[in-house]
RNA sequence: GGGGGCUUAGCUCAGUGGGAGAGCACCUGCUUUGCAAGCAGGGGGUCAGGGGUUCGAAUCCCCUAGCCUCCA
């Protein structure tokens, strides 16, 4: 495609944009840093890495050093809001964004002139092609763009707050005005009224006019086309956020001592201007892409807009999905998985329209695969990895389909066609909602196959008042009391040392009583207590907290837990038991040691655990939870499936093989950016601070801040208490593997003393069963299929005997039918012992008698039954099994029915049996009449 | 985190308080060598688990678990 006013600029691949701006800035001074996972890292508020910024939050708020005070990247970004919006030609839920950052160090000065180097300069950009946008009130940055670059005015246009301001992310924080740099693919790529007009709205209007909607909310309309405007024009390429001011809670801002800058420019779209292509999907970003979808579908792109719009949905989706996938999201039901399933379902449903009906997504996750994986080795490290995630989901989607699609059917096929002109709102609606089943395909198989389509407002209207039901069940009560009363105490952060010794001399900070601050404490009292330093460890990590003695001057204290209820803040529950404790009481703290050194190993073991998983199932395993007991440990990670037999065979045995190498285990603290940069694993949940505690697993040659020749076993960022070496967890037993819910498994194991305990326990039950058995353990097996076999053969010889016996009472109670006003009764007690005998009875009695009213009684595990039974023709009279049932049975305490054939009944007294059976004739007397 | 639904034979599922079923698969026999072979017979069930209501629960109620699904 030629587009003559672009003159001689030539085409850069999206791979070299990507490096070369990285190179550009790491010309000035820039550290280059990469890209961060889209899972965010401690940071619980956020589903995805949203933004080339997000990883780097904790420097810009000054929670955290940055390594240096410029940096640049290239950072995977995902955001969902346009979700349904994608395959229009404009929107992804995927992009990468390039960036430079200036934590405190240069300002809107540099920051405007670098990119403008950048983009004239490098990019070679036509600067008469460059407009500009400030914010209403940013002199500063109008000044800089038009008296330093030499931007005429009439390409610097102004914007509001909507536009042109940024944050504060969440409540409070860093904010400020941004300026974006705007690229004219020119006039006749404008849309609507604009198209091929070259007026473009003076700066100076559009400016009066934004500003009146500023100060005297009247809303601007503005009229001619301008950098913002809707019309396809304009791509905005570069943002440049200048964080100027603090904003705290009450909205106040103040200026910030050390302005920083955040920029942000999407490779999709500088790819599509740099390559003269009108979109991102013609980009060489994205093609290669699309054209895999056209191979296997055999159509073609360009061709058609529908058939367009299907191609980008299902490249988009599966370029999103894939690296999702690879950085370690899991199809779900809730949260990031939920996303990454709706992706991929749009992505199928969207593939049917192009005709593919098999498994088809894999196929296109590895021309994902191959496109990116120069730049992101990850993908093809986890290439079978994500294969399997999206074919498994692939043929998870073909199991909803099918149920949804029978419900469906029946739907159709039971209402009556003059009650059917639309498929009701409804019917949609709970399809979708309880069976995922999208009401574009109600619509799709409604029309094709019944001429019917879809009551869409009905089912948007059912959508929305589920939406709302949902809003109102949302609100949340958190109680602020219990956090103020340990803010009270005024004892500020505890002192924690108990990572070797379980034994400390301290002094009482602070005694809390049913959450009062109290001077004292006496014997028998519950109490919380806080010391200036304490060797326990709170409960936190997944471990439990520690039990122990506080023992002071005039007594001491049982400790029955210990909790973190504040950051920071370490309290201790339980209960004085000897004498009295005070305020400032000098003390001596002993935690309980065999007890913590049981949830040490059993801690030490989740971190085998989790290094054994990663290494057999595959680096997407995360941990997602844990639970570090005395007894036990409890392992949460996320994993497509269920583990097989043989799987947690191989995780078991790796463990335990690390363990017997007896690797040392070390601990030290660093940043928390050191520690990802060390390779440690750190995981989403956790509230980790400047500070940082890394715990290492690795052959004793390597050194103490991991950097040993080896690569270490197990490299985690955990703030628990560990064994010295992995010798002394003794035995890693794993107990079994579980589902908590999509995604996520549960795997539990034991260690140490209650390993031991587990083996002792089950060769004593082998030594019970196999002296019951009279059997050698080895042949125990063959000993309990012999006994098997032989009691399946009695049961069915008794069972055997039992029927012949009832036959003969039966036939027995042949000679013994008598006539009620014409009409054959049986009635009589008999020796079953089962409902089911009786009804044998009855129906060799049925057979033999050919029209009769048959009622049989017999007491069954103390309870008196009666079955009945009637014959059609007696039916036909008038008579009813049901009723006779029923009847009969209020005589014995009971009551009774069932069909006009066969019934039965129950009752409380089994010594009113007989009289019951003897109401029967008059019962059937009295049912001729009526 | 919240809502809806499901859980019955190896598999797919029927079954609205009174005899646990069908199709497929499996086993045996016969028949037959050609497309889902046919015929006859047979084995196989903690109706997810626990509690309750009832003379009686797969069925109604409550709790728990697992799975599916939508929303956040």
């Amino acid at each position: 495609m030629i587009n003559p006013t672009h003159g001689s600029r030539k085409p850069m691949d999206g791979d070299s944009i990507r490096s070369s701006f990285i190179r550009f800035f790491e010309e000035r001074e820039h550290l280059h840093m990469p890209s961060a996972s889209l899972i965010p890292a401690g940071d619980p508020t956020l589903l995805f890495t949203s933004a080339g910024m997000v990883p780097f939050k904790p420097f810009f708020m000054g929670e955290q050093t940055p390594p240096r005070r410029r940096l640049t990247s290239c950072q995977k970004s995902f955001r969902t809001t346009d979700i349904d919006e994608v395959g229009d030609h404009k929107h992804l839920t995927f992009f990468e964004m390039l960036g430079n950052f200036s934590i405190g160090d240069y300002f809107k000065q540099d920051a405007v002139a670098f990119a403008w180097d950048l983009c004239t300069g490098l990019f070679g950009l036509e600067p008469e092609r460059m407009y500009v946008t400030v914010h209403l009130d940013d002199d500063q940055a109008y000044d800089i763009w038009h008296k330093e670059i030499g931007i005429p005015p009439e390409r610097i246009y102004r914007y509001g707050n909507s536009d042109n301001w940024w944050g504060p992310a969440g409540l409070e924080g860093p904010t400020g005005p941004c300026s974006e740099l705007h690229y004219d693919g020119g006039a006749e790529k404008g849309i609507g009224q604009h198209r091929d007009t070259d007026e473009m709205m003076p700066p100076d209007e559009l400016t009066a006019l934004l500003r009146r909607e500023a100060d005297e909310g009247i809303p601007a309309d503005p009229g001619g086309c301008h950098p913002n405007c809707d019309c396809e024009r304009f791509v905005e390429l570069w943002n440049l956020v200048f964080m100027q001011f603090y904003q705290d809670l009450d909205g106040v801002r103040t200026p910030l001592p050390a302005p920083s800058v955040d920029t942000g420019m999407g490779l999709e779209r500088a790819a599509a201007v740099l390559q003269n292509k009108p979109n991102v999907y013609e980009t060489d970003l994205f093609r290669p892409i699309i054209d895999a979808v056209c191979r296997l579908t055999g159509r073609e792109y360009g061709a058609d807009a529908e058939t367009d719009y299907a191609l980008r949905v299902v490249a988009e989706h599966a370029r999103a999905a894939s690296v999702l996938i690879s950085d370690g999201v899991v199809p779900s039901n809730s949260e990031r998985g939920y996303v990454l399933r709706r992706i991929i379902r749009r992505a199928i449903r969207y593939g049917r329209q192009l005709g593919l009906d098999g498994p088809f997504m894999t196929e296109v996750a590895s021309a994902v695969i191959d496109r990116f994986a120069a730049a992101y080795p990850a993908l093809d490290e986890n290439r079978d990895f994500i294969r399997r995630v999206v074919g498994i989901e692939e043929e998870r989607f073909a199991e909803t389909f099918e149920r949804g699609n029978n419900i469906l059917r029946n739907i159709l096929t039971t209402t009556p066609p003059e009650d059917l002109q639309l498929i009701s709102g409804n019917d949609a609606f709970v399809l979708y909602d309880t069976y995922g089943f999208p009401p574009e395909l109600v619509d799709e198989i409604g029309r094709r196959e019944y001429g019917l389509s879809v009551d869409m407002d009905g089912f948007n209207a059912e959508m929305e008042a589920k939406r709302e039901r949902d809003r109102a069940g949302h609100q949340v009560t958190g109680s602020m009391e219990i956090v103020t009363a340990y803010e009270n105490l005024g004892a500020g952060n505890t002192a924690f040392d108990g990572y070797y010794q379980t034994s400390i001399e301290s002094r009482i900070l602070g005694i809390l009583r049913d959450g009062e601050a109290v001077g004292q404490a006496t014997r028998g009292q519950q109490v919380e207590i806080v010391l200036a330093e304490t060797c326990f460890y709170a409960e936190g990590g997944g471990q439990v907290g520690d039990t122990g003695i506080i023992t002071g001057p005039n007594g001491r204290v049982q400790v029955e837990d210990t909790q973190s209820p504040v950051a920071g803040l370490i309290v201790h529950r339980g209960k004085v038991v000897e004498g009295d404790i005070a305020l400032g009481d000098a003390v001596t703290g002993q935690v309980e040691a065999e007890r913590r050194l049981d949830a040490s190993r059993n801690h030490s073991g989740t971190h085998l655990l989790h290094a054994a998983l990663r290494s057999i199932l595959g680096p997407h395993v995360r941990q997602a939870g844990s639970l570090c007991d005395t007894g036990r440990l409890r392992f949460d990670f996320n994993h497509v499936g269920a583990m097989t037999s043989d799987e947690q065979l191989a995780v078991q045995s790796l463990a335990n093989g690390k363990i017997r190498e007896n690797l040392a285990v070390t601990a030290h603290e660093t940043t928390y950016a050191d520690a990802v940069r060390e390779g440690a694993l750190a995981f989403f949940g956790d509230r980790y601070g400047d500070v940082v505690r890394v715990v290492r697993m690795a052959d004793s040659d390597s050194d103490a801040n991991g950097h040993g020749q080896a690569d270490p076993f197990s490299f985690e960022v955990c703030g628990g208490t560990h064994v010295h070496a992995t010798g002394q967890v003794g035995t890693l037993v794993v107990l079994g593997e579980s589902s908590i819910g999509g995604g996520m498994r549960r795997i539990e194991a034991i260690t140490g003393r209650a390993a031991e305990e587990l083996v002792v326990q089950q060769s004593a039950t082998l030594q019970a069963i196999s002296q019951k058995l009279q059997a050698p353990v080895h042949e125990l097996e063959a000993r309990l299929d012999a006994y098997m076999a032989d009691t399946d053969a009695l049961r069915r010889r008794l069972a055997d005997t039992e029927r012949v016996g009832l036959r003969a009472e039966a036939e027995s109670l042949l000679g013994r039918v008598r006539d009620v006003d014409g009409v054959k009764l049986v009635a009589s007690v008999t020796s079953a012992n089962n409902v089911e005998s009786m009804r044998e009875m009855g129906d060799y009695l049925k057979q033999k008698l050919d029209s009769v009213v048959i009622a049989l009684g017999a007491v069954i595990d103390g309870s008196p039954m009666i079955v009945t039974m009637v014959t059609p023709d007696l039916v036909g009279r008038g008579l009813h099994a049901g009723n006779i049932a029923r009847d009969s049975a209020k005589l014995m305490g009971g009551g009774g029915g069932g069909r006009p054939e066969t019934a039965q009944a129950g009752g409380r007294q089994p010594d009113r049996l007989g009289a019951a059976l003897d109401a029967v004739s008059g019962l059937v007397r009295d049912g001729l009449k009526g």
